[in-house]
Parts: structure tokens; C-alpha cells; sequence
RNA sequence: CGGGGAGUAGCGCAGCGGUAGCGCACCUGCUUUGGGAGCAGGAGGUCGCGGGUUCGAAUCCCGUCUCCCCGACCA
């Protein structure tokens, strides 16, 4: 018997159900998901970031926990669950008891041994597999849970969206070779694809950044949302996606550095913003645009380098970055291609500031070995700037690179626009938000080398195994479907994850009630699963919150039926028909009211 | 961690030196039933916490804690 159920036929009755709707809005929610799950009663808050889920929002969790499940049980993958709580040696293998930062939640036993809630469970699975497998026809594997994870989130926010701790299903697969991983790989992209549609999500699959995780190949899928913390690149013509972190644009072409006037050295007093420096250069005679410019910003990168064995492990390098003067620097996209080094603005004024750095006047020629010079693909071979002359009150004009500077490398650190030309067809880029719903990853050797997983071949030869992780996030989806799928109203749920298929109320003081009664009873045997309005409450009250709640569709038993009809609506469609009492529940039942359980 | 805002009944809020209030929700009774009903009666509060000023503090002062929003942060 369903809860809220108040007797043993199946129906869900709202006189029963614990849950209750809220008139007003709760005034700590500013995203509609949040919002109406609230005021719907799907969700309570007990703690930032943490929340109760009440019986319609427990059934809507459930509902997208098992349409994942039977899609990663379809790819083969066998499911376990290993423990929320566990302790730091398994972390310390890898180097994250110490690297995951602050984000994670660590505690002390009373023997005063530490522990961890898991944000995630890399380390367990290797672990575990290293265990349990041991030959070549134990692969390839892919082992998911769906399971409870904990972040120390700096900010949680938006109810469900991004809690301290959340529902995810994360699933590894073990293959002994590249292409057995690619395989893999590709059967969760698939998998993913089949779930998102069920689900009723729409999302778009871009290129992402691996980050902290290691690895090469990875993408997101994101679910379009403004209300969502991820931005992507999309180009309109051939359809290349990216997180904003890992977009490419087209760059100009590299020319020959060695056709170029020489470097002029200009006098620039209090000019050390690109503004003033174009006002300066223009009184110098060179009238260019902050396109023409190069700034040159510092950062400090702290590499934590996994070490286990203490707090204050890690190297500490200064970066400077070289890009064009027209921009900002995007931080998030910086950090994102550092190999998980964090990232902060050095500090140019302090006693411990970077020899031969000038704040404000910054210039790639000449920079010490002690500073590691790198430029944002925008800046290419050949191009020609007017950047710092590392003298303070003094830039440099056709400072050429290739011939007067050398950068070490390349990192994307400069901001994306919108119309930034497509690295792939040149078309402008369009920038959009979206909900990371899920994540797939090639993870590669990083944990198995960490472990030294390996697993004899057919040669009879120990052979290193290679990984792959998978993310959904499944009390998030909850709150993606709801900010995809609402209306001024209320929430509109896909049939596939409703709390129920049918809404049924009654109006008036006749027989609507009985008859409500009797076809809420026939189409839960029929095989709907029925929420019954039967608390008598006024009409107003029973259809605002039948809107509210977000079923699929609403059989209102009311005035018509003393012509011998009763009203279908569709919640999601604003249609609604006139159905004779006798025909009602056939045709809810059959087959045009959503999926059978 | 930086910036902004808020802590008074389950929820939303008013009150800003003189007995703790309103709307919704809740309980009892009667009426009402196609768009968040009406009447009558009722229950519910250490006004975030600590100190101070005052005859008297939800209200003024100092301190402190917490929460929310924006940013930083974030497989």
C-alpha cells in the first residue's frame, strides 16, 4: 500500500498523504525548481544544502533511480553499494584525502581514526576490483552504484540542484586495453542518451574538461536551463558543444614574427590598466585598439602534487598569461587546464611578490625563469602588441612573438564570447547555461597505477587495467526536470517520473464524490497509479493544487456528471476533454494516459 | 573568503521603547462546492543567542551565532 494510502486498494489519498502544499512561496527559494518542489511538498529543507524528501518527492526520486538503474543494468553493468562512510586510508592511496580540499567531509572516529563521507568512490571500486578480478576474462566490467555522496559544497544552492549531499549513480568500467575502454565509454554515452530521453530531459552532450579527475576523454551532458551553473559553447552551423571551460575558438593564423618594425619603447606614466595605456599610446602616436594589446596577468598555482602525508604538501609556481588586452581572464576555464593546480591572482605588492614583475606594466620579453610565461591560444605566432616594458611607466610597442618572446606553452585562460568564431566551421558561437545532469569520463591509468591493478592477460603476463568513470546525478535530475518542466502553476512531470498517473478530484456536493471514489479504485486496478483529491476541499483549493502537484493528467468528476460525463485534462497540454463516466477509466487506461507501470 | 540582505507561531510577514500581532495552515461547530469559500469559537511564541542601557527592551547599544542572495569555489 502506497503511503498516504488510506486503504489497502492502492489509491493515494490526499486526506492521507503526509505531505501538504504550501500557498505561499518558501522565501529562501529563488530557482522555480526549488520553489515548487517546496511549495508542491516533494522536499524540505533541514540544512543547507540538505534535504527531506517527503513521500510524492521520494516517489519521483525513485521513479529516475530506476530508469537508470535498468539502463545501466541493459549495458551490463552490475550494481553494488559500498558504504557512504569510509576511512582516509583509501583516499591517502590516491592523494585526495588531501587534494579534494575543502569540499570534503571528514570526521573522526572516537579512536580518533579519520574518515570520510565519500564524494565519490573511485578509490573503493579500484580497490575493490584489485580484490575480486584477477584474470583477463574478468573483463571487461562495469560495476555502478546508485548511492548517497557528500560534498562540503562552499555554497549550496538552488534546493536539489547543489546539495551537501545528493543521490548519484556513478558507474566505473575496467577494460584491459584503449579500445576496450573506448567501448565502454561509448555503451554509457548510449546509455545516457536512452535514460535523459526517458527521463524527459532535454540536454545536449558537450566536450569537457577532465580536470581534477585525470584522464582524457570526457563530456557532460547538460541540461539547457538558465537556472543552470554551467556554461557552454554551441555552434549553430556544425553543431560543436562545448563547456565553456574547454571551448575552442578559431585562432588567427601564425605568421612570419620576422616582418615587423622593430620594438619602440614608449613613455607611459600612470598607465598601467589597458584604458590608460590606450590614451598613453595614442599621445605616443599609436592609435590602436585594446585588440592590439597584450596583458599580461600573474597568477600564483599551488600543484598539490597528491602527496599523502600532510597538509602542507605541494609546489607553488608563479604563472603569468599572456592575452589580448580586449578581454578578461576566465578564471574557472584557466584553473580547468592546469591539471588540477589551483589557481589565484599573485600578489604583486607583497614582500613574497614574483621578482621582476611590475604590476601594471608587464611584458613577456625578458621575464625571469623564475616566472613561467604561457599565452592563450588567441595569441599566435608572428602577431604583433603593445604590452609592458617590465619597467614601471614604460610599455613597448611592436613586440612581436616569436621573435621577441618565447611563451612555454599554451593554456586557454582568455574569456569565450558569444560570436567567437567555431574552431571547426568558423561560424559565431552561442553561449548558453545548462544543469550537469551527467559526466562521462576516460579516466585511464590514473587509479589503477595508483593500486597497481592489474590482471594476468592471456600471455600469462600481469597486464595494467584501464578505467573509465560515470556520473548521473539522480536527486539533481529531480530538480532539472523541475526547472525544464514547470509552468506559472506548477510542475508539469514527464508521465515517466510522475508521483502518480492520474490526479483524481471531485467537485460538488452530489454524487462526485462516490463516483470520484469508485473510478480512482478502477484505474488503480487498471494498472494507473492514482492520486485522489478526496479531501471535499473547495474547487479552487483542489485544482490549483492538482496544478501544483504536476500529474500528468487530472480527471475532474464535477458538475458534468449529471449529464453522465466527466473531464479529462492534460496538465501538460491546457486540454481537456468530456469523457462519459463509463468510458473514463478505458480511456485512461488504455494506453493514452501515459506508460503502464 | 569578499559583497549584500534577513533572523518574531508550521509557512509568508508586520510591529521598531509601554500587555506579542496579521494572512495562510491547524483544531471544533454550522454553512458552502467549477477556481486558493463564509461565520463563530479555539490552540500555537524562551521575538536566534549572550551581555549592556532603561522604571520598562522584539524595539536602543555591544558582542556572537545562524540562514539566504551575488561572487569566489565546485568529478
Amino acid at each position: 500500500m502506497p503511503p498516504g494510502s488510506s486503504r489497502e486498494d492502492g489509491v493515494r489519498r490526499l486526506s492521507a498523504l503526509f505531505s501538504k502544499t504550501l500557498r505561499d512561496d518558501p522565501a529562501d527559494a529563488e530557482l522555480a525548481s526549488h520553489r515548487l518542489l517546496v511549495r508542491a511538498g516533494y522536499i524540505r529543507r533541514v540544512a543547507p544544502g540538505i534535504f527531506t524528501w517527503l513521500p510524492l518527492g521520494l516517489d519521483v526520486l525513485r521513479r529516475i533511480e530506476a530508469v537508470v538503474r535498468e539502463e545501466m543494468e541493459a549495458i551490463g553493468g552490475q550494481e553494488v553499494l559500498f558504504p557512504a562512510l569510509v576511512p582516509k586510508e583509501h583516499y591517502a592511496t590516491t592523494g585526495r584525502w588531501e587534494t579534494y580540499g575543502e569540499s570534503l567531509f571528514r570526521l573522526r572516529d572516537r579512536r580518533g581514526g579519520d574518515y570520510l563521507l565519500a564524494p565519490t568512490h573511485e578509490e573503493l571500486f579500484t580497490n575493490l576490483v584489485k580484490g575480486e578480478a584477477s584474470s583477463y576474462k574478468d573483463l571487461p566490467l562495469i560495476l555502478f552504484q546508485i548511492q548517497t555522496k557528500y560534498r562540503d559544497e562552499a555554497r549550496p544552492r538552488a534546493g536539489v540542484l547543489r546539495g551537501r549531499e545528493f543521490l548519484m549513480k556513478d558507474s566505473y568500467s575496467f577494460d584491459l586495453d584503449d579500445e576496450g575502454l573506448a567501448g565502454s565509454y561509448r555503451r554509457h554515452r548510449e546509455a545516457y542518451q536512452r535514460t535523459f530521453e526517458r527521463l524527459g530531459l532535454d540536454y545536449r552532450i558537450v566536450s569537457a574538461v577532465s580536470g581534477a579527475m585525470g584522464g582524457s576523454a570526457s563530456e557532460e551532458f547538460l541540461a539547457p536551463s538558465d537556472g543552470g551553473e554551467d556554461t557552454y559553447v554551441s555552434c549553430p552551423s556544425c553543431g560543436y558543444a562545448a563547456n565553456i571551460e574547454a571551448a575552442e575558438t578559431a585562432v588567427p593564423a601564425a605568421s612570419d614574427p620576422g616582418d615587423h618594425p622593430p620594438i619602440q619603447i614608449l613613455e607611459t606614466p600612470d598607465a598601467p590598466t589597458i584604458a590608460t595605456l590606450l590614451a598613453a599610446v595614442r599621445a605616443a602616436g599609436i592609435d590602436v585598439g585594446a585588440s592590439a594589446t597584450l596583458k599580461n596577468v600573474a597568477f600564483t598555482l599551488h600543484h598539490p602534487d597528491g602527496r599523502t602525508d600532510g597538509r602542507t604538501g605541494g609546489r607553488t609556481e608563479t604563472l603569468v598569461v599572456g592575452i589580448p588586452g580586449d578581454r578578461d581572464v576566465d578564471l574557472r576555464r584557466l584553473e580547468a587546464n592546469v591539471g588540477g593546480a589551483t589557481v589565484q591572482p599573485a600578489d604583486l605588492d607583497g614582500d613574497d611578490a614574483p621578482a621582476g614583475l611590475v604590476k601594471g606594466y608587464i611584458g613577456p620579453q625578458g621575464l625571469g625563469a623564475e616566472v613561467r610565461y604561457v599565452v592563450d591560444p588567441l595569441v599566435v605566432t608572428g602577431s604583433e602588441w603593445v604590452t609592458g616594458a617590465n619597467q614601471p611607466g614604460r610599455h613597448a610597442a611592436h613586440v612581436v612573438m616569436g621573435r621577441d618572446f618565447h611563451p612555454s606553452g599554451v593554456l586557454p585562460a582568455a574569456e569565450v564570447r558569444a560570436g567567437d568564431p567555431c574552431a571547426r566551421c568558423g561560424t559565431g558561437l552561442e553561449l548558453a547555461r545548462g544543469i550537469e545532469i551527467g559526466h562521462i569520463f576516460q579516466l585511464g591509468r590514473k587509479y589503477t597505477d595508483a593500486f597497481a591493478l592489474d590482471v594476468l592477460g592471456p600471455d600469462g603476463k600481469p597486464q595494467r587495467v584501464t578505467m573509465g568513470s560515470y556520473g548521473i546525478g539522480v536527486s539533481r535530475a529531480v530538480a532539472a526536470i523541475a526547472e525544464q518542466s514547470h509552468d506559472d502553476k506548477g510542475l508539469l512531470w514527464p508521465a515517466a517520473v510522475a508521483p502518480a498517473d492520474v490526479h483524481v478530484v471531485a467537485v460538488g456536493k452530489g454524487d462526485q464524490m462516490a463516483v470520484a471514489t469508485r473510478l480512482a479504485e478502477e484505474l488503480e486496478a487498471a494498472g494507473r497509479r492514482v492520486l485522489f483529491d478526496d479531501r471535499g476541499a473547495s474547487p479552487g483549493v483542489a485544482f490549483k493544487d492538482a496544478e501544483l502537484l504536476g500529474v500528468p493528467m487530472i480527471l475532474v468528476v464535477g458538475k458534468g456528471l449529471a449529464g453522465g460525463v466527466v473531464e479529462v485534462r492534460d496538465r501538460r497540454a491546457g486540454t481537456a476533454a468530456e469523457v462519459p463516466v463509463g468510458e473514463a477509466v478505458a480511456f485512461l487506461a488504455g494506453g493514452g494516459g501515459g506508460p503502464i507501470r
